[in-house]
DNA sequence: CTGAAAGCGCTAACAA
DNA sequence: TTGTTAGCGCTTTCAG
């Protein structure tokens, strides 16, 4: 064990003895500096291996907040505070998307992902301890919401972030965010095209950030083909949340859902609630996964670029970790992928 | 941002000051020292408090390698390295639900979480990284190989971990085992009692530990029961798995699979390859979670208790980082679930 | 109950 | 090209 005694893990100090040189030439060979020749550097370097032996994270970052090239940055590690219950996070494939999509990116500059899921009540509890500990170089913020207290909370720590999400253009979290406009023009074109006239869209969260602004941007580009557009909750304590959804819907022939969750909860379910679909309903999911494959019809969905747009978030953390103060990101790639769950509207 | 010039961050030093007291009885705060009167304590965080200060756990980190209370042990971070395409890692329900399970035994440690996900050749790599940089307190093994090499790997590090499935005795590694037993004596039970006669296991990964314990241990409980289990193995690369596999096994009436991932992919393919489920054949899987709800027929599964089996990782981690050597734990609460996707043999 | 000081492993001036 | 050394933020011993 690490903590038996006795067993004290090899330091710095080590390796340089037993590779014959001075404390500071093996500091310089593992921080890139060129002042070392090639013959000692890799005489360090296989006295490090050795002993297995690699710069301590922790001395590091304590020496380096003194004045190194990046002011003191390190960049060890990014935080991920999911504020969900762990059911909702269990069931959106979303987060295992983003989570795969960050590690990549991550390993490839030697960072990890510190990740948790938090109750809303421990959120800013959270945020502050991994910040102000030190734990972490900066965080990803996701699941914006409207006036979202995280912004002003980490500006007060003055701490470094990227969402995930448009961003105020005053506040210093620059936002990584999707091109909406050409999935959204896609889904009304697919729907109308289909005879739908009347639609309606589900959301479960209507905090988040992102469900006001798809409502308004369906309901203006619905204006425009004249077609109407519904705002419809989702109400998960209800006894059967699907029947709910069905038996509000009114006249509405077409359903976009803003999460696959909920869209595929919809296409099991409703059979067994004498509603077909597409026959009588059209599904759409505002969030594409292989679960989305996987139920029967399978969903039509507006797929997002979520590996890209964790590698870009990845991108501007760094610089930002690296003193950097980047500007806002647009990335595109969201596109309607249409499979068995919208169908023509009934007559 | 914490790096921008002029920002220096708090330091012990400064809270001392704010509160009119010395550095030390600040750290003695902060370390549960019970040394301090209640009136200065309370001072002190007050101080700390509006600063935003929290004690570095870098800077705590190296200086309680020297001789602290457990040995030098913090307890900052353990590590989880998913050795899985990216893929299986999003499509497998159970990693999400691990990752979940673990999050909030460590947040109530107020240790961190810190995930990766990386391709068979980089193992290694980044074991040795995390470990030698002392990023992580300890590791939690998944996915268990036969002759796991990160078994030895760990050994001579000198690394404190933690498995998920049974580890050799002699191996400084506890594992946190789920009794298999009586599960799987239901599945038998219920199998036999539909009429089954010859079942099958599926597996996509022969090479993990649990595939072959599962085996044999299925094999041998089946013998007693006049049953007969063949080992079919799941072709990923095949044009279409699901037909594959539909074409190979032969007279079997039932298949156990074992994960979600597959038996899911199964439920939802074989009708339309002609193959109903279960007139024609019974599908059940070893893993469970909301997907299995969310198909149709909805799939009958061995549900694992995941989160009890996080816990209990977490807290032999804890015990181990504080020089403990617990030994492993046998978790009980596997159950079968049965649901649609099970019914009586066909004539 | 409090404070002064040594030292953790490492980095980066600076000197040689 | 290499070595010496001060110092990062914190903990803990030990003396007041």
């Amino acid at each position: 064990m690490g903590s038996s005694p006795g067993t004290r893990r090899p330091t710095i100090a080590a390796v340089a003895q037993a590779a014959g040189v001075s404390v500071s030439a093996v500091s310089h060979v593992f921080n890139g500096r060129t002042n070392i020749s090639p013959e000692t550097a890799q005489r360090i370097r296989d006295a490090a291996d050795a002993l297995n032996w690699r710069p301590n994270v922790a001395s590091r970052r304590v020496s380096r907040s003194l004045g190194g090239p990046a002011g003191g940055a390190v960049g060890n590690s990014i935080g991920l505070v999911v504020t969900q219950s762990p059911e909702t996070f269990r069931r959106d494939p979303f987060f295992i998307r983003l989570i795969a999509g960050l590690t990549g990116p991550l390993g490839e500059l030697g960072w990890s992902l510190s990740l948790t899921v938090v109750e809303p009540q421990d959120e800013e509890q959270v945020y502050r301890q991994w910040w102000t500990e030190q734990r972490v170089d900066g965080f990803l913020l996701v699941d914006l919401r409207t006036k979202d207290p995280r912004i002003p909370l980490l500006r007060s720590l003055s701490a470094t972030a990227v969402a995930l999400g448009p961003t105020p253009a005053a506040s210093a979290v620059p936002g990584v965010t999707l091109d909406d406009g050409a999935g959204l023009e896609e889904v009304l074109a697919h729907l109308a095209g289909l005879g739908h006239r009347r639609i309606a869209r589900v959301t479960s969260s209507p905090g988040l950030a992102h469900s006001r602004r798809r409502d308004r941007a369906l309901t203006a580009a619905a204006r425009q083909r004249d077609l109407t557009v519904r705002s419809l909750a989702w109400n998960e304590d209800a006894a059967d949340p699907v029947a709910g959804l069905l038996a509000a819907r009114g006249d509405v022939s077409a359903l976009v859902l803003d999460s696959e969750a909920l869209a595929t909860r919809v296409i099991a379910h409703a059979p067994e609630l004498g509603v077909r679909v597409p026959a009588d309903l059209s599904v759409l999911s505002w969030e594409d996964s292989w679960v989305s494959e996987l139920v029967r019809p399978r969903l039509t969905a507006l797929s997002a670029p979520v590996e890209d747009s964790a590698r870009t978030a990845v991108d501007l953390l760094r610089r930002m970790v690296h003193g950097e103060k980047p500007s806002s990101v647009v990335v595109p790639g969201r596109r309607l992928v249409v499979r068995e769950s919208t169908g023509p509207a009934p007559a």
